[in-house]
DNA sequence: TCTCAAAACTAACACTTGTTCGTTTCAAAA
DNA sequence: TTTTGAAACGAACAAGTGTTAGTTTTGAGA
């Protein structure tokens, strides 16, 4: 049996993740935190420079793990509708995988300080790019119906973005549900 | 020339939509709120009870704004299609008439105090409800797709009420083009 | 001009905020 | 058993929290 020896700094991490998300990152304190994980204030600076350093950390760890899934897609495939239905499953992938930290990067990222708000605003325009670019290249190929790309691809994000509390609400609803249904819907409405 | 002088009430309201949205309800200290709208902080109270009593105005304004749009949808007419993108025009026009406030109402809502708490979540819900007949009685008149109705309302929510920061980036962007794309988009998908 | 209520003010309370300091505890390496 | 560094601790700081009490200012109606 393998009991999995949780490190203090996991447990905070953890912690950090669902209260931030549960309560808001500017409603939760140091002090709260630190009793939910069993320790004192102070001792979660042996651990974390600032409650900003925690955030952070959650935050960029799940912009790395959106790029990543978007570099799996099979650069070969030419099909705009099968590129961007493996780009939405990766998307929902990272986020199923990640439901209290990706409710953190999406909702509290605003609390992020200087310089490191800048810096993830330009992570998150990049990643948007890439999606907007697989959609635009779509309609230029006439796999899909020529609209205003930027609307379509933040269209597309909303829809995708807010699957994180689908979880909360309807359990019984898998990943593979959820991402097909959301894809089909969205491919659907896109293709020419 | 109208000069439309605002009162004081007015101005506490208006300047706490925009301050709770742009550094959330909890961030947002009632001396700062104040200082933006030119008194001091006890002043406010001459006009709110507390500050979730401002946080509640604002909040269920809103979700009156969006009963009131669906009220306005033709009761007599049976396309599925034509009625629920009536639907999803007025609630697009709710946004698009209070983008600080609606911010607000979707991000914000959770720090509201108990009993409205329960109360907001309860309205919310039946809102949901509603969008959620007219996609399943448009899957049962065979106009839409069968689908899993729950996850489908979910999805037209999400594109929906992500609108209201499509304005702040996107300034070119009119109301009706916004919402006749998205309305087209999302219409096409669930079509049969 | 006088009155009176609405709305502004200053001062303060009781508490919480993130964080630092200096010390003690603890567990593994020597 | 001794050493050593990591990690826990209690106490404290300076600043900020929402809010109340009591007082003064203000401006319209009598």
């Amino acid at each position: 049996m393998a009991t999995a020896t949780i490190s203090t700094r996991q447990n905070i991490r953890l912690t950090a993740q669902r209260l931030f998300r549960e309560r808001g990152y500017s409603a939760v304190g140091m002090r709260e935190l630190a009793k939910e994980v069993g320790i004192e204030a102070p001792s979660i600076y042996n651990h974390y420079k600032s409650k900003d350093d925690l955030l952070r950390e959650i935050c960029f760890d799940i912009a790395d793990q959106f790029f990543e899934a978007f570099k799996a897609i099979d650069p070969e495939e030419k099909a705009a509708g099968k590129k961007l239905r493996s780009a939405i499953k990766g998307h929902i992938h990272v986020i199923a995988g990640n439901l209290e930290a990706s409710s953190v990067f999406f909702n509290e990222w605003m609390f992020l300080e200087e310089p490191h708000l800048a810096q993830f605003k330009k992570l998150r325009h990049e990643y948007e790019l890439k999606f907007r670019d697989l959609v635009d290249k779509g309609m230029k190929r006439g796999d899909f119906k020529t609209m205003n790309t930027k609307l379509v691809t933040f269209t597309i994000f909303s829809a995708l973005n807010a699957t994180y509390d689908l979880y909360r609400t309807n359990e019984k609803l898998t990943e593979d549900e959820i991402s097909e249904n959301i894809a089909n819907l969205l491919l659907k409405g896109l293709k020419n």
